[in-house]
DNA sequence: ATGAGTGCAAAGGCTTTGCATTAGG
DNA sequence: CCTAATGCAAAGCCTTTGCACTCAT
């Protein structure tokens, strides 16, 4: 799936997502409780990957050790990853072939991070390129990783 | 300066590099002491960003608080950079303009992380297409990061 | 009933800081 | 001499874990 989310204008498909969401739980002996949804919901709706105090904000009452275990378990299951960042706290976002593929706008100013998506035939150029870099170093290519280093708007 | 260093073949031009760190830590009015000329060395000739267990046995006699300490100032200097990885320590190298532009081959697997060099007409490409969604965003773009994720030749 | 999930509080582990000592200009 | 730098130990802070309680099946 890669149904519209916050990338685009459109309005997440909460559903689906939640459907999709209880069965890779359930492929690792999950369950998709309350807490769990409030998390995945809290992501689908941001349009940047959210620290644990933005978390905890965005759910209301979740118990931070519940947050970081519901995380962990949620990350295990493909649902969502760990963003690190230069900043204290660790970042989640939902896994991009829940939300489609993007990169980040990372002010090195104020900290902020923002989703971005480059066009297509950049990434596949980007791809090609990278493929064969990574045969020539024996590496097996998995995806890459491209943040966008500079200033954002609130701050220049 | 991008005299030569661990990216190629060639020998690191020490005494450059030397002058160069001296010069810059001068700038932010701080002292080039032996503590960190031993953690620029250790930069230097390793061919991937150092966590501090690295760089505490590479360098021997160094305090582990001096060397969080040290490191800070050199990243104020502009004479290191933070590398930020999903493993537990976070990770050093010098910055780029003392090394040349480089992206890291980071394994999913045992978490180690080398040092890359991408072709210069794919850098070239992106950096266009980069500035151009930059500009389209508000964003003042410095620089971008590029990791390749995957399973490093030790792992498969 | 029975194991997963939850929340509070305590512990962990990397990193930072206080302070007395040492060294460089 | 005098300030910066060093090293040890203690404190901080994000994150993880122990444990008793609750909830769903």
């Amino acid at each position: 799936m890669s149904t519209g989310h916050r990338h685009g204008s459109d309005v997440p498909d909460v559903a689906a997502l939640h459907t999709e969401a209880a069965s890779r739980l359930a492929d690792v002996g999950q369950r998709f409780t309350d807490n769990r949804r409030q998390l995945v919901d809290a992501l689908a709706h941001a349009d940047h990957p959210l620290s644990i105090p933005e978390l905890l904000q965005a759910t209301g009452d979740v118990a931070q050790s519940s947050a970081y275990r519901n995380l962990s378990v949620l990350e295990r299951a493909g649902v969502v990853a760990k963003v690190v960042t230069n900043d204290e706290w660790a970042r989640y976002e939902l896994t991009e072939d829940l939300t489609g593929h993007h990169h980040h706008l990372v002010c090195g100013s104020c900290g902020a991070v923002r989703d971005v998506v480059v066009p297509g035939d950049v990434e596949e150029h980007l791809d090609r390129a990278l493929s064969v870099l990574a045969k020539r170093e024996g590496f097996v290519l998995q995806h890459h990783r491209l943040d966008l280093v500079g200033v954002c708007k609130k701050c220049s």
